[in-house]
RNA sequence: CCGCCCGUAGCUCAACUGGAUAGAGCAACGGCCUUCUAAGCCGUAGGUUACAGGUUCGAUUCCUGUCGGGCGGACCA
């Protein structure tokens, strides 16, 4: 409900409270809430402030129900005021009221349903940050279109937004990584040394083999031989990982200087395709931070030795440890390994310090498989003293693709995996980011391929685009002036199906802020899909460019207040709103 | 064995954070195109919200237990 509206319910409910309950101590006016009914004769607001009052008071809940009625100042917003069930008020408004939300609309443009929940605190959101040893696959992908979508939303509710990508780009993945494009690159030449079965498998390491040969020809052969190679390397069925930390060693000692050359190269390449990857899925970041920046310029060391400082770590074993069980963590883990190496965690910690000082909140987005990590996480910072209120977790789960009523399986290292480009190029963005949307974060999607696919009714995406489109329709047969829309009379929407489309509106900056406070784009989506079945039934039931002129202006007003709100939400959302279909 | 998430119509999912008779889409069935886009609309049918207790005026929602599914439980990331 409109802002103004809804302060206006406030005040006089609270009014009818004081006097109802003149002995009491009150909620404040801004606290009182109101619901939608579900059905139309429980009126267009319900509250319940008189059952949840009635134990207090010593009074039934209905008597005070009464009483607060009676007391409830008139009002051109509220038609009456009916009691029901065990103690509702039902309010039902006046035309007017229902009609608000189709002046602001036209007033407000792009800018309608906009909120300023938000204070311009600045939140971050960090989100995909997956490795850059591949291509992204469709788990990815769901992380992406939640997480961008959620920035919007965040954005579009009062936040000031950093979308944030954290770059892995100091571990051995991407040591292995390397090392896999390099003997791929080798074997251009003939040297043929057996590939490790747990390197990257997939054909973009070929890609970027090639892409070495192109740059600097036999530059990185050096004097690489299969012996030297796979030299003191442990056999690959008893010890892959072994095996493979050999090849890397090696690899590292023949290239010299040249090994960090590859190394930066594969890193370019592949962040180079995910940007690029996501940036035609409508997903842009503002920064993208450097794992390895925090261990040049001393962060991770400075945040372990902070840990340590205050006595949260213990060595054992020759490696050190932080005491994560005195912050509810099942065990401690190591920050800092037997041969002098930190873990993962331990810049993790660094980076999550470095957060909470540039940001009023952080909301990361993982993968849910990841959710074994936040115990240690939040126990770290709250180790080192920092707010742990300003952090959130949301963790998004798997993303199942169905073709043909079968699982699709994902396996990076193995390369038989559905990448996100794949996904998009099969499917379209618009379609992949609404399917990606419609489901809560923290539920499994299955995602069905072939429905998504389906250029038909089948398909919930053109349901609401269709709705813009025939909304576009109108407006261009029309013809005249938009702007001049907000003069029209409203009160020629007479029926009730215009004034139930026009209700429907007046909820958007509601749905904004829920799904802002939640965390939750998918109500956006549904919200959409509300309206556009508003638009639909009412654009069936009656005629917009009818004869007479105040009448037409009035529906070509709720028509243009209309598509303003389609077109808000889907921007949110990353879909489009075409003018045809 | 332990921890986290989940279980709602045949299928895929909602349910405004504890509200009234649990809602949509698809699939099924019956209607509506010489009039602004039928990718639409109108209607019918479909439920013991996994199960058993508990908390209270009131539970899909909160608590306990059971069953079932997913994911975790590295000096990997």
């Amino acid at each position: 409900m409109l802002a103004e509206l809804k302060s206006h319910l406030q005040n006089s409910l609270s009014q009818a409270l004081a006097v109802a309950l003149p002995d009491q101590t009150l909620p404040a006016a801004s606290s009182l809430g109101f619901d939608r009914p579900k059905q139309a004769s429980h009126g267009d607001l319900a509250t319940n402030v008189a059952l949840q009052l009635a134990k207090p008071a010593g009074l039934n809940p209905r008597e005070l129900a009464t009483r607060i009625v009676a007391a409830l100042p008139t009002s051109e917003w509220i038609a009456r005021a009916e009691i029901a069930g065990p103690g509702f008020i039902n309010l039902f408004l006046t035309p007017a009221a229902k009609l608000a939300a189709v002046k602001l609309s036209l007033q407000q443009g792009a800018a309608f349903g906009r909120s300023t929940l938000g204070g311009q605190q600045h939140v971050q959101v960090e989100f995909v940050s997956a490795n850059p040893t591949g291509p992204l696959h469709v788990g990815h992908g769901r992380g992406a279109a939640y997480g961008a979508s959620l920035a919007n939303v965040l954005e579009y509710a009062g936040w000031k937004v950093t979308r944030e990508y954290y770059v892995n780009d100091a571990g051995r993945q991407m040591d292995i990584l390397a090392v896999s494009t390099w003997l791929r690159y080798l074997a251009l030449f003939g040297v043929a040394v057996p590939f490790p079965p747990n390197g990257y498998q997939g054909d973009y390491v070929k890609d970027m083999a090639r892409g070495l040969q192109d740059k600097v020809q036999n530059g990185y052969l050096k004097d690489a031989t299969i012996a030297r190679i796979t030299a003191d390397a442990p056999d690959v069925e008893a010890d892959k990982e072994g095996h493979l930390d050999t090849l890397i060693a090696n690899a590292k000692k023949i290239l010299g200087d040249d090994w960090a050359v590859v190394h930066r190269y594969v890193l370019d390449e592949q962040l180079a395709d995910g940007r690029d990857d996501l940036a035609e899925f409508g997903v842009n970041f503002d920064v993208w931070f450097s794992e390895k920046s925090l261990f040049d310029n001393g962060d991770v060391e400075r945040a372990v030795a902070e840990l340590a400082k205050r006595g949260h770590t213990y060595e054992k074993d020759g490696a050190l440890w932080f005491r994560s069980t005195d912050f509810g963590d099942e065990k401690d883990r190591v920050v800092r390994r037997e041969n002098g190496i930190y873990t993962y965690f331990a810049s993790d910690i660094a980076y999550h310090a470095n957060k909470l000082q540039r940001f009023d909140r952080v909301i990361d987005i993982w993968g849910a498989d990841h959710h074994g990590y936040i115990p240690r996480v939040k126990g770290a910072l709250q180790a080192l003293g920092l707010p742990t209120e300003g952090l959130d977790i949301a963790l998004v789960q798997f993303a199942v693709l169905y073709r043909d009523g079968q699982k699709a399986s994902m396996s990076t290292r193995s390369g038989e995996f559905v990448t996100l480009r794949e996904l998009r190029a099969e499917v379209g963005n618009d379609a992949t980011r609404f399917f990606y949307v419609l489901r809560k974060s923290d539920q499994h999607l299955d995602f069905d391929l072939d429905l998504a696919k389906s250029q038909s009714n089948e398909n919930p995406v053109y349901y609401i685009q269709y709705a813009h489109a025939r909304l576009c329709s109108v407006l261009n047969q029309w013809a005249g002036d938009v702007s001049s829309l907000q003069s029209a009379d409203l009160s020629k929407l007479e029926s009730e199906r215009e004034q139930a489309l026009a209700q429907r509106l007046g909820e958007f900056g509601d749905v904004i802020e829920s799904a802002a406070r939640d965390y939750a784009p998918h109500q956006i989506a549904f919200y959409l899909k509300d309206l556009a079945a508003d638009f639909h039934s009412y654009y069936n039931a009656d005629r917009v460019l009818v004869d007479d002129e105040s009448i037409k202006l009035a529906r070509l007003a709720l028509c243009q207040a209309v598509r303003q709100a389609l077109v808000n939400g889907l921007s949110l959302i990353g879909v489009s709103a075409p003018q045809t279909m």
